[in-house]
DNA sequence: ATGGTCGCGGAGCGA
């Protein structure tokens, strides 16, 4: 199985782009974040006939989630628990080829030390507190998404720079750390040690070009998955061209 | 340059 997790910042803006990458990338499930649009909004129709099938959960102009899946998806979640119909939309989950997969889109934090930063750690122990609940670790357990969090400094392109920054702080990695620590493993890390390696380059100082990014979109993975697991991969060539989102995919594969 | 560029929605906010 090929699992992929793109932020498209978008999804309606980003169709010129999408669909041509699933059509040729075809992965056996897309998990989306920023989709920004409502439910009823949501290109379905275009995707489907490509296929797959459209699990969204939406809001409009903000926030947004999906999975997307070419083959048979069951137990479909949307919300943390607790979450009610005002709620940004953040989280779906679903269950392909016997992976339990859980889409996130992590709140972003805005800056160290704001309100939206203190909801951003206490929103990831709620996370850590679903996984703990219901996601058994001797299962695939999947989760993917825009963590917008840095594991460590091979993860970020000016470590001085970005030194205790949002993105990058040490509560933030904390944070990331207690929901890992429930048995989750940073899945590209059994394939590489380097530094360099990055999902998301900012727009405004066009970082692209000179590869100034972060790596803030992860695939973290149970012991059985991340034994099955041979390769993850980031798509650099969807994040050039024309009207690109600020993050690439990222592609994970899994045998049987 | 505590800047810039996107997307949404039709001004200013979030990222």
């Amino acid at each position: 199985m090929r699992i992929a997790t793109w932020n498209v910042n978008s999804v309606r803006a980003r169709l010129p782009r999408f669909l041509p990458w699933l059509r040729e990338a075809a992965p056996d499930v897309v998990c989306l974040q920023e989709t920004k649009c409502r439910d009823s909004e949501f290109p379905r129709e275009e995707i489907e006939d490509l296929g797959y099938a459209v699990e969204a959960y939406g809001q409009k102009t903000y926030n947004g989630v999906a999975i997307l899946s070419r083959l048979p998806i069951e137990d479909v979640v949307r919300g943390l628990p607790g979450d009610g119909d005002d709620d940004e939309r953040r989280v779906i989950g679903a269950t392909v080829s016997g992976c339990m997969i859980l889409c996130l889109y992590v709140v972003n934090g805005r800056a160290v030390g704001t309100e939206r930063y203190e909801h951003k750690l206490e929103w990831l122990d709620r996370v850590r507190d679903l996984v703990q609940e219901s996601y058994p670790m001797e299962e695939r357990v999947i989760l993917c998404g825009d963590f917008n969090i840095t594991f460590d400094d091979r993860d970020v392109w000016d470590p001085e720079r970005w030194r205790e920054r949002i993105l990058c702080s040490t509560p933030e990695r904390a944070a990331l750390a207690r929901l890992t620590d429930c048995g989750l493993s940073d899945a590209l890390r059994k394939f590489t040690d380097e530094t360099g390696i990055y999902t998301w380059w900012d727009y405004r100082t066009r970082g692209f070009g000179r590869n100034q990014g972060l790596r803030i979109d992860h695939f973290l993975m149970s012991p059985p998955a991340l034994e099955a697991c041979v390769g993850v991969e980031v798509d650099l060539a969807a994040r050039g061209g024309e009207k690109p989102s600020d993050h690439a995919p990222v592609i994970a594969t899994l045998q049987d």
